[in-house]
DNA sequence: CGGTATCCCACATGATACTG
DNA sequence: CAGTATCATGTGGGATACCG
């Protein structure tokens, strides 16, 4: 897959060590989490006033694993009632090159793959 | 997300025109898949040797969702028995170099990941 | 060879209610 | 405010058997 990986067949392996990464961004809100976080540290509830749809049991446990993985970091503020700030940890900030190229390809080619799926559910339909 | 769009809030939509491409890219197989199919054309039980542990039912219904996608074409071989060739299109093809940079950083940051997710169940259990 | 057809289960996601 | 607890459900993935 990589420039010098291409034919190492260790992208191939089921346990490549690039599986967790692949899975992080797969599900439905960490990109986007990571995405508000870039902007600026937020709490809870204002990353979740900024992702319409999303319950507060599952973001919960998009954060918790974010952080597990080293993405993100969780302080809690010395307030009252308390507070508790997410921010990009340094790691999670580095991901933004990577992920940024793949997100422009996407937006970029968004209209040909939409072109590729209405005519494939089109010849099922024949 | 992008260099440009960071903080337009199109990322942080449900629907954003990205999502089709993430979500493929997150599920099991098909990035394996395009690796193959990086290397060289390959026919279906070809591929399947290549990913050890994928079954025929899970093959097939990557296969057909990477085609939908645009990803991969599909081609039928006038042989006795009849054979399947499934190849990268241009589109598919061209995934390859964002994929790759994502790729990179997964694999040089994999220790300092796994360092981190240690970290975290150790502190569980305390 | 390259698939479908069934059945099954685990897990991600979600709705709702309750709490320090 | 920022969770946890509980219950429900849809879907991805897998095992197995059969087919043109």
């Amino acid at each position: 897959m990589s420039s010098s990986d291409v034919d190492t067949g260790i992208v191939l392996r089921s346990d490549c060590p690039s599986r967790p990464v692949f899975d992080q961004i797969g599900d439905k809100w960490s990109v986007m989490v990571m995405a508000v976080l870039l902007e600026r540290p937020s709490r809870f509830n204002a990353i979740k006033r900024r992702l319409e749809g999303v319950t507060q049991r599952v973001l919960t446990q998009t954060l918790r694993r974010l952080e597990r993985n080293g993405m993100i970091e969780r302080r809690v503020l010395p307030t009252s009632p308390i507070g508790v700030e997410y921010s990009l940890t340094p790691l999670g900030r580095s991901l933004r090159e990577p992920l940024g190229q793949l997100y422009d390809w996407a937006v970029a080619r968004a209209d040909e793959i939409r072109a590729h799926q209405l005519d494939y559910d089109r010849r099922l339909q024949s």
